[in-house]
DNA sequence: GCTTGACCTTCCCATGATGGGAAGCTCCAT
DNA sequence: ATGGAGCTTCCCATCATGGGAAGGTCAAGC
């Protein structure tokens, strides 16, 4: 199986995949005669994993983490469940972030009229003018 | 005023207010005769606003349309609206991207025991092993 | 067998926002 | 006058991803 083949059948792109060798998160891939990445079914599941773990937020260091716990057959579960809390709290944090910016956009949207008249609360605000809010 | 009190007072990092020059976000700064930045009133707003926008999630390409709205004592409030609400909407999509990392993972995380034993439902579904999720 | 187009290789560069740090100059207080 | 803090420019790093150039390879159709 060829790289763009590998690309279509995981969801990664081939740019990343090689991406993802060259920092040693995937193995060197084998190589045919013509100097073409082979890959196969192991490969395959490989590429899906981290897939699936990128479409979970995971970075691709936390993957690094992750992989190697699945490798190991022996890893305590308690290992993987407090990269994934670990993560789950980072997420948090990020929705937090992202929601009390949504909400204080969102109070300044509500309070422009949004017509051909030049003042606006949106701006007053950015530029510190403190009304209300 | 130099950088570094200008920075202090806006809360945007000196190297950040150099690289905003560069970019063309600010104007060039005037100089001492030593070479050195001066900030007065005016860029001390310039840069509250940009810190305020930033806090805001914008981009700087975005507070780039919102400085020249700014600048622009007859323009319409309808555009500057446009423009939050523009905004607005990419925050919701990113609420709902992580919105849903997060109770994927919170789910798996509460299927996980976390203990000494190795199966892990989490790297079970993340390797595609599709038990119930 | 030859051409053509789709695919592969490596290598370099760009993004966006930010920071680190080096080398060298300036300013001010002691 | 000296030392330390602060300024200058310049280059590099981060993180995950993509674009594109230059060149080699493969398979299908003529």
């Amino acid at each position: 199986m060829n790289i763009g083949d590998a690309a279509k059948a995981s969801g990664v792109s081939a740019k990343m995949i090689r991406h993802y060798e060259s920092i040693g998160l995937l193995p060197q891939a084998g190589r045919s005669d013509a100097g073409y990445r082979q890959y196969g079914d192991k490969d395959l599941r490989t590429l899906l994993f981290i897939r699936r773990s990128r479409d979970l937020g995971f970075s691709l260091d936390e993957i690094r983490g992750l992989l190697e716990l699945w490798q190991d057959r022996a890893r305590p579960s308690r290992e993987v469940k407090a990269l994934a809390q670990q993560h789950l709290a980072f997420l948090d944090r990020k929705l937090e972030e992202i929601q009390s910016m949504k909400q204080a956009l969102a109070h300044l949207v509500s309070c422009c009229h949004g017509d051909e008249r030049p003042d606006c609360p949106i701006l007053e605000s950015l530029s510190g003018e403190s009304s209300s809010v």
